[in-house]
DNA sequence: CGGTTGACTTTCG
DNA sequence: GCGAAAGCCAACC
């Protein structure tokens, strides 16, 4: 398989814009998981590579308003980004968490039919 | 070019 | 509800 080195291009480079292209319309205070991510783009990634996508992404990326299934910040458990800041950031979005340290996923998963709306 | 890792999810006990 | 195991794909070494 023949390595790019530096800049990545084709049809692998394709479903990274993609996810790119998900995560960046996500609005404004609504968060989104990594298995969203992947059921969106008719699982031709998965979860885990949605993740891994996104660790090594562009400053543009809202990467913030995706977290894991329990609606948690897997961001703190990498150490690679501070404690905590992923919750902070999404805050300032609006978003609400626990008790926990979790957002109710039910309330802020982001749906494509109701745009911005949540009853 | 192959083995390991990782910001995951789901299923089973 | 929680812990362990399997499935999963791209990037890194």
């Amino acid at each position: 398989m023949a390595r790019v080195h530096g800049h990545v291009q084709g049809e692998a480079g394709a479903i990274r814009e993609a996810v790119f292209a998900i995560v960046s319309a996500i609005p404004r205070g609504r968060v989104l998981n990594y298995g969203a991510v992947s059921r969106m783009l008719d699982s031709r990634i998965s979860p885990l590579a949605v993740g891994w996508m996104l660790h090594r992404c562009p400053d543009e990326i809202p990467w913030h308003r995706v977290v894991n299934a329990s609606g948690r910040c897997s961001t703190d458990r990498s150490g690679d980004i501070p404690q905590g800041l992923q919750r902070r950031m999404l805050e300032s979005e609006g978003v609400v968490f626990d008790s926990g340290g979790a957002l109710e996923l039910e309330t802020y998963l982001w749906r494509p039919d109701m745009e911005d709306q949540h009853d």
